[in-house]
DNA sequence: AAGTAGGAGCTTTTT
DNA sequence: GCTCCTACTT
């Protein structure tokens, strides 16, 4: 069984007792190595129902299941992901936390309308204050393991204030809704292992070998779990790669894996440096680019790959002639025999896909989105799932406040309002009050009617809660009436609800037969909670696959295509308060370098439509840190560059040796580009800009820095056409730029808004105070640097020195 | 109570 | 540009 593994591989397998750590660099065979360590342990004796395997997505769960299922008889292993697997427990032992079996896990929707619940119910003043703001904050607490008891607000911090007041009225609210969100999942089973000795023992015993996959991405929260659970029993092995570590956003604390070794100090460290998978220069590209984070632990990647084609970086002078250009080039890789299924794009962000779609829909070229989320967040799919969640737990508020009109009945806001009223007084939930409403003194004849129809109808739909999954939606869909309601209308919109119902129906007959001895309504119920966007991807279907470089962590492609390489986007806008968002930045683009197996096309637009116009971009910092020599460049020459007029001199992203040469040079003939290609057809390659074309697509009023495209130009850049003054800063330029917008009311209280009115970055002074959302009030020590760049150093009350670039900060100045 | 119009707010990544 | 929410009208 273990022939087939190079000596590194052969020894992570085959360490399976005592803690153990997998540096395992991109594309080195890992999947593999734990599937076969998993084998090995089970062929050794040990008992494979003492084996949990931890993985990222439930894709990957499956598959590792699968392949085992190949390498051994008895493959009884669990291989969960880490919510899933924490759902499972807390089921088992939710009454810890005072939780019944059947509670609700909460999405992020869900999350936010509990929390406006709890804010209703006991009219708390936001200030101003977004509900998402206040969620990401208790998300954050959650995730550091902070119950609302343990919560210090910082003095000072007029966000931690409300926090602080309102973090134990949402978490009541979560459990008197017998529901969680997703970090309770991690808090409420952390909780459990840490005050209840002799749970955690049983589970220590339980699991007694645990192997986690992308361990660069836990929390502290599952970093704690992990910890608890292998005190009596430390095999515990993990698996990741620090340089792909791409979800410190949400609370992944790369020190995890970087601190491992001192954690658990009997660690083996086993390193796999080979890739299988790219070409050498796919593989100098991201080294290259990787070396220049700084925290980060040196490794060697190699590869005895042959060498295959130059990495393409490309400039397009705008993201419609990019998205076109590269739809034409995937065309014709298709028309010359490429699978679609081995082409993949990927972007920063979600919004970025649509150009591209839009392109490669106009070449009939079929593709895939892969975001698994989306099907579940449809109307008509949340309103029938909220349908199945009120009849598994009937306190969920939330799924309650949803459907109790949906469809129509009658029941207006005015009704919901004094229903509410009388839940919240006598501290029931939204059901109970509802079947309590002759009782309600507020309720008029007809509202009370049907309030009560609505309730005793539930009452009845509850009867069938331990049917089949499929029986109880198709009872869901006939008896609420909304079957009726989509097909009398005869929309053609809502034809395609019927269709995505039809669909979510045949999912949950699929579910039905295979989970015959589990199933049962909270199952299925958990799975569509936590579904994973890669969980969607079809990884078997004859489509161009498109998806956002966070989706395209640990898959694989032959052809890959980077686009949107532009500061602001990536590395993006928000991240760009401190080094090591931006070094996150650099890693996500890492993985979706490495990502690719034998092509790989950078691109950049130089044009980029923003709110209705074409703006002027500036090329991603990234791009100087790759190997331009070794790569085949097709950039114009420096003095176009609009970083050129907003840096002066500091910045030179782009090679002196092109600095004369025309405007735009195309390295290499368009038919070297693809190696397998003899019929010397021209892939569509052309990145001229056509001035005329150009000019064309901007709308008159754009602030457009009009810099003509002179390609017999001297040495000297040449002057911008537009006045000097037209030059603000890279904010204007970006169009996130609200300097317009005063305070309107100075004599107002000092109350930090919500989205907070951006200053031009000339109204900050040295010593003036300020206010931060997060960090409250602050001077500012010093402001260095110039230009779009101007960095204040700030003195917060709450937690000390911290630095912001001008630009990008929600900083406000306090008048004095 | 339902339906419509207009305005405000919001667009990083996701379990 | 788009969606969601609110306020107003019917």
């Amino acid at each position: 069984m273990l022939n087939s593994l190079t000596e590194p591989q052969r020894t992570a397998a085959t360490t399976i007792t005592g803690p153990l750590l997998i540096l395992a660099g991109p594309g080195s065979g890992k999947t593999r190595v734990v599937t076969h360590r998993t084998a090995y342990m089970v062929e050794q004796g040990v008992n494979p129902r003492r084996i949990l395997t931890l993985t990222f997505t439930n894709k990957a769960a499956d598959e590792m299941q699968a392949r085992l299922n190949h390498l051994v008889a008895d493959s009884s292993v669990w291989t969960s992901t880490f919510h899933k697997f924490c759902s499972r427990t807390l089921r088992e032992y939710g009454s810890y936390a005072g939780l019944e079996e059947n509670f609700t896990i909460y999405d992020t929707t869900d999350s936010k309308k509990a929390l406006k619940q709890a804010i209703e119910e006991h009219n708390i003043d936001l200030f101003k204050y977004a509900e998402s703001q206040i969620l990401t904050k208790i998300s954050d607490l959650k995730n550091q393991l902070i119950t609302y008891e343990d919560f210090e607000p910082r003095p000072g911090a007029p966000l931690d204030a409300i926090v602080q007041k309102l973090y134990p009225l949402y978490q009541k609210r979560l459990i008197r809704s017998n529901a969680v969100d997703f970090d309770d999942l991690l808090l409420h089973v952390a909780k459990l292992l840490s005050g209840n000795p002799d749970v955690r023992e049983d589970l220590d015993a339980r699991y007694e070998y645990i192997s986690v996959d992308e361990y660069q991405d836990t929390n502290y929260a599952q970093y704690m779990i992990l910890k608890m659970l292998s005190v009596n029993h430390r095999n515990l092995a993990v698996t990741g790669d620090p340089d792909q570590s791409i979800y410190g956003w949400r609370g992944a604390n790369i020190r995890n894996i970087l601190d491992f070794e001192k954690d658990f100090p009997e660690t083996k460290v086993v390193k796999l440096e080979q890739n299988y998978r790219s070409t050498p220069q796919i593989l100098q590209v991201a080294d290259q680019l990787i070396s220049y984070n700084t925290q980060r632990k040196e490794k060697q990647l190699f590869t005895d790959n042959q060498g295959g084609l130059p990495v393409r970086l490309v400039a397009y002078p705008n993201q419609i002639e990019e998205a076109n250009k590269i739809a034409d080039q995937i065309h014709e890789r298709i028309r010359k025999g490429t699978n679609p299924k081995d082409i993949a794009v990927f972007y920063r962000t979600n919004a970025l896909s649509r150009t591209i779609e839009h392109s490669l829909r106009t070449l009939s070229i079929p593709y895939q989105i892969v975001k698994g989320h989306e099907f579940y967040q449809r109307k008509e799919v949340k309103d029938i799932l909220a349908y199945l969640h009120l009849i598994n737990n009937p306190r969920n508020d939330v799924a309650f406040e949803r459907i109790i009109n949906v469809p129509t009945r009658k029941i207006g806001k005015v009704t919901i309002d004094r229903l509410k009223d009388y839940a919240y007084q006598y501290g029931i939930c939204l059901l109970e009050a509802a079947l309590n409403a002759g009782k309600i003194s507020t309720l008029k004849g007809v509202a009370k009617k049907n309030v009560q129809k609505f309730a005793d109808m539930m009452l009845r739909l509850r009867e069938s809660a331990t049917d089949l999954v499929n029986t109880i939606i198709k009872k869901v869909y006939v008896e609420t009436g909304y079957q009726e309601t989509l097909l009398m209308t005869g929309n053609p919109e809502d034809e395609e609800r019927a269709d995505n119902l039809d669909e979510l129906l045949n999912a949950a007959i699929e579910f039905d037969r295979e989970h015959k001895d589990f199933g049962g309504l909270d199952v299925y119920l958990d799975q569509a909670s936590l579904v994973n966007d890669q969980d969607a991807w079809d990884n078997d279907t004859d489509k161009v696959t498109l998806m956002t470089l966070h989706a395209a962590k640990g898959l694989e492609f032959p052809i890959v295509y980077i686009v949107a390489l532009e500061d602001q986007i990536l590395p993006h806008a928000r991240s760009m308060e401190s080094d090591s968002e931006i070094e996150e930045e650099r890693r996500l683009f890492f993985v979706g370098i490495t990502r690719a197996m034998s092509e790989l096309q950078i691109s950049r637009a130089m044009y980029r439509t923003r709110k209705g116009s074409m703006w002027p971009t500036i090329p991603s910092t990234f791009l100087m840190e790759l190997p331009r020599e070794k790569m085949e460049v097709h950039e114009p020459q420096r003095h176009t560059l609009q970083s050129e007029y907003l840096e002066p001199s500091d910045d030179d992203h782009f090679g002196d040796s092109e600095f004369e040469e025309p405007v735009f040079e195309v390295v290499e003939s368009a038919s070297d580009l693809n190696a397998t290609d003899d019929s010397g057809d021209d892939v569509p390659f052309d990145v001229f800009v056509d001035d005329q074309k150009l000019d064309e697509n901007q709308p008159k009023n754009a602030p457009i820095l009009q810099t003509k495209l002179n390609a017999e130009s001297d040495t000297k850049p040449p002057e911008p056409q537009v006045a000097p003054p037209q030059i603000k800063t890279a904010a204007q330029m970006l169009g996130v730029d609200n300097s317009e917008n005063r305070e309107e009311d100075p004599d107002g209280p000092q109350v930090v808004r919500e989205k907070p009115i951006r200053h031009p970055t000339s109204s900050f002074k040295e010593n003036m105070l300020v206010m931060h959302p997060n960090y409250g009030m602050g001077r500012i020590l010093s402001i260095s640097r110039a230009g779009s760049k101007q960095t204040a150093n700030v003195d917060f009350v709450s937690i000390g020195q911290k630095k912001f670039v001008l630009d990008f900060c929600p900083l406000q100045p306090i008048v004095e």
